[in-house]
Formats: C-alpha cells, structure tokens, sequence
RNA sequence: CGGGGCAUAGCGCAGCCUGGUAGCGCGCUUCGUUCGGGACGAAGAGGUCGCAGGUUCAAAUCCUGUUGCCCCGACCA
C-alpha cells in the first residue's frame, strides 16, 4: 500500500515531491519554476483563502486589486526596497510579436518606451495610489487587501514553498499615527498566528526578524516561524511596519487635526501558498498527504461496496442519504460511486489525497444499519451506527482538528532546544535541527558567521516567553534574551 | 551562477556501447468475470525517438550544435 511515496526517513525531500504528486495538489508546468495547481490543491488554497478572507474582513479591511505591471520608475524610489528586489524581477520590454518561418518572434519595433516590471509586491504601486487617495486624516486609515499573483525570479524552485509565481495576499494600510500602524501590523500577525492554528493546525512562534532578514523597505518584520517535521523551520507569513518609507518615497502626506502636514504612517503584510507546503511538512506521513478537516477540500468520503447491481442499487441508495444527511450538517461530503474503480483503489487512493475520514458501506451494513467508520490520521477502523452518524462525524472532525495540532505542537516542543554554548548549539544543530533558542549579541555580524559556519539563520526574535539576559553564545558580549535558531526552508 | 541528471506512446522506463521492421510496465478503449485495503482474462488504440545540422545505402543509436526541464548547492516568501 502507498507504495508510491518514498519514506520520510529515506529521503525527505523527495518524500515531499511524492505528496504533491501523488495526492494531485500540483505539477511542474512547461515554464521552469512555475507549478500548475491542480484541483485538489487549489481547493485547499480556496478554503485556506475564504478562512482568511473571512477574517480580514472582520477587522475592517476591504479587497481591491492593484495592476500586475509595474513601472520600473516606481521600483527605484524607494532605496531599500530596490536593492531587496532588483535581482529577482520579470522585466517586460516588448509588447508584440512577429511572425517568422520558424514561428514568432519579439517584434524589435514594438519595444516599451518605459519597462514594466511585473510584480514581486505591489508596495510601490500602491503608494503611489493611495498618495491621491489621501489629503486628510479623515481619509485615514485605509485597510486595504488584494488576493494576487506575484513572480520572483528565483533560482531554486520547490513546488508550493518556493516558486516564481505564486498566489498570495498582501494588506497594505495606511495610517495617521505610528502607534496604529505599529497596532496594525501586530494585529495581523496575530490573525496569521490564529488561522495558522485554528484552521492549518500549524502552531507558530510569532516573533520580529533581525536586520538581515527584513523585509526591503520595512522598520520591522513580524513572522509567524513553523517547524517542520524534518526540523527545518519555515516562515509561515509575514507583516511588516513599514514605517514612513513608502509614504516619504512616493510623498504621501495628509493633514492632520493640528493643521500639519505629515507623511503617512503604513504596513503590509502576506501569506502565500507557500502555506500548502508547510501543511504538507507538518502533518503528513509516508502513505500521504494529512489534512486538517477545516481546510480539507472533501472533510469525508464514502465508499460504496456492492457484488451485482442489486447490492449495487441498495448500497448507492443508503450512502446517498448517509451523504445528504452529513451535508445537511455542513460536512463537505462525497460518496465516491465511480464504477471502474474497486474499494481498496478509492481505500489506498483516499489515504494518499489526505481526506480526513473515510466511510465504508457495503451490503453488511445496509442492513444492519451501519457504516465503517477510518480516521485518515490514526488509520483506526470502527464500525458505527448510521443512527446519530452526523453528530459522531463531526465530533471526530473536531476532534481530528484538534489532535492535529496538539500532535503538531508536542513535535515543535520536542524538537526545541536551548543552547547554551556555540559547542553545544552546534552539536544540537548537527544531531537534531529543529529550533534552539541561544543568545546573541545583536550584531549583523555573529548573525552572519553563524549562517556562514552552520547554515542556520535567526528566524526571529520570539515576542513572548522567557526573556532573560545572558551572553552572546559567540562573542561573549551581553544578549538582552535568547533569540530562536534554526535551518530554514 | 556552479555541480549532477534527464529528454523515446498520457505517465514511468528499456533500446544507444556494437547503425538495419520502435519495445516493456502502468494508464486508456471494448467485452466478460470481479468488488469489505491498489482485481483478472481476452481483444484493441496510441510514437515525425526535444530541436537543427552532419556522416551513412540506412540514424532513436555515431558526430557537431542548440533548447528545455528536474535534482543538489549559493540568493530568497
């Protein structure tokens, strides 16, 4: 069974191009480092998208959408940010084609007087918007998302955790005062860190990010770090107050009650379907993808078992109204009664994509009322009563849901350590991977020779938990807290 | 940008060294038997061998060039 994916232990990272393959969430498309995201995968960012929608919109923010060409002008105003995205942009010169023997070509003549750049982020066009959106403070704040597509011209490209294009969202607001950007940004950090949780069952560490790892053009980045069963970490979104750099850039002020003019004060912030592969590295096994029921596109599944169209008709009928019956209970339900496949195909083929539960209804139990009841994630087979069948489903999706990220989170705890020395973070490093929390002395320096020396990065400065002052694990030099290490995707 | 690999049927591959009728498995189509953990039989359909040159009576195979993709590293969400 599942004789397809190659075992974690074996080989991780092909284990994890096995999943995408097998479970049909993406493949690799003729244009190197894209991915075409096959239905089944895009159903998952649908649903991981409408959770998150939902929760922007209770925090008062609207969807717009901004172009996905942007002046080259725009790129250069701001200086930080250019440098952070100069190396990876899609530049577009031409605008027509020309025929030829050998098929087209770029028409020379149709060169662009002003390059567009296609977007790595929309920071630049969107300040240079909202500068005529905004006078006064009464204009303020705006809160302001957009569900888009960006490309990065990357080098190394990863199915859903690392290509160069992908679907993302990305929040732009803009405020009066510091203090509401600042709240902003925390707010949205927050609301990653809960849909991480609630809906992915992914628990995170939330946390700033050091110099070097913030974003181009931000004051501060806030990220939500995952550990991945491999013990490598992954920035699962980010949200950054952006200060007034954007608004300097693209001279965007307003005035204020006190008749003064100012410079707006803004933050932006992300999540991407880099998402659907940390899901994949969080929770899965080697016989296939695990889903949590709250983002699995099909929560249940149920498999007809018949011998001759008489069984046939009796078995589609009961699993027909078992199916209404769940739907009525807002289960995402479906009675997989295609003919050319056997049970133990859809069996095997179920557990690869990952659907949460799965039940079973032959002829045995139509007539005894009855239906086999197995949990995607425990493999555990029971046979339960097709009376009160709802109420027992959803309470093992709940419970599922929960399990998962209880599961997820005892994984993180272990796989987090505490360094007290460069010997030992080393050693821990080597032996393990997963998070260790060390001090550091705050210098770009130590951060860069310990990336140099060990490959792991600072994925961030934690926001909460212990916070005691102590000696940089390198130099020596005084380190205000421990900050959290790890090899990073 | 370095290092490795691959390109032959929808997918996975063999054939190439030693040139001579293009093959295997899966999948697909039809029919029949099956169906509680990836069924079986029979009969079929399907390929300008990545592309362009060259050598040769003859090229998937030899030579030259070229393009694309994948994997591993450096850069990054």
């Amino acid at each position: 069974m599942a004789k397809k994916i190659t075992a974690r232990k074996t080989d991780y990272s092909q284990w994890y191009q096995d999943i995408v393959k097998e479970a049909n969430l993406a493949e690799h498309s003729p244009v190197r480092g894209c991915m075409v995201v096959k239905p089944t995968g895009y159903a998952i960012w649908e649903n991981m998208r409408d959770a998150l929608d939902r929760m922007f919109k209770e925090t008062g923010h609207q969807n717009a959408y901004f172009p996905l060409f942007i002046p080259k002008s725009f790129l250069s105003r701001e200086a930080s940010h250019v440098e952070g995205f100069a190396k990876e942009c899609a530049v577009v010169t031409h605008s027509r084609l020309i025929s030829t023997e050998n098929g087209v070509d770029v028409d020379p003549d149709s060169r662009l007087e002003e390059e567009l750049i296609i977007r790595p982020t929309s920071e630049t066009i969107i300040w240079d918007t909202y500068k005529n959106w905004i006078q006064s403070y009464r204009d303020l704040p705006i809160l302001v998302n957009q569900w888009a597509n960006v490309v990065r011209w990357e080098m190394r490209t990863r199915l859903f955790l690392r290509t160069m294009e992908f679907l993302w969202q990305e929040g732009h607001t803009a405020h009066a005062t510091r203090e509401e950007a600042e709240a902003e940004t925390k707010q949205m950090l927050e609301v990653y860190r809960t849909f991480a949780e609630d809906y992915m069952a992914m628990p995170v560490i939330t946390g700033v990010k050091t110099a070097s790892e913030r974003f181009a053009g931000a004051v501060d980045t806030y990220c939500i770090e995952a550990l991945m069963q491999d013990g490598k970490a992954l920035q699962a979104g980010t949200s950054h107050f952006l200060g007034q750099n954007f608004a300097k850039a693209f001279d965007c002020t307003f005035q204020d009650k006190d008749g003064q003019v100012k410079h707006v004060w803004a933050t932006s912030w992300g999540v991407s379907t880099r998402l659907i592969g940390g899901l994949i590295m969080t929770h899965s096994d080697d016989n296939g993808l695990i889903i949590p029921p709250r983002i699995a596109p099909w929560q249940v599944v149920i498999v007809p078992i018949y011998r001759n169209d008489e069984e046939r008709a009796a078995v589609l009928e009961y699993s027909n109204s078992l199916c209404e019956e769940l739907r009525d209970a807002s289960v995402r339900v479906k009675v997989d009664d295609r003919d050319q496949y056997k049970p133990g195909w859809k069996f095997a083929q179920h557990e690869v994509e990952g659907i949460p539960v799965r039940l079973a209804v032959g002829p045995r139990d139509v007539k005894n009322a009855k239906a086999e009841f197995v949990r995607r994630d425990t493999g555990e087979k029971q046979l339960i009563s097709r009376d009160g069948i709802s109420t027992f489903v959803k309470n093992q999706l709940i419970g599922m849901q929960h399990e998962l990220l209880e599961a997820a989170k005892e994984r993180t705890k272990n796989e987090t350590r505490e360094a007290g020395s460069y010997e030992e973070f080393k050693k821990i490093l080597n032996k393990h991977g997963g998070f260790i929390y060390a001090h550091w002395d705050g210098t770009a320096e130590t951060e860069a020779k310990v990336k140099e020396e060990t490959k792991a990065t600072i994925r961030c400065i934690p926001l909460h938990g212990e916070s005691e002052p102590g000696k940089c694990m390198v130099t020596g030099k005084p380190s205000e807290r421990k900050v959290l290490f790890a090899r990073a995707y």
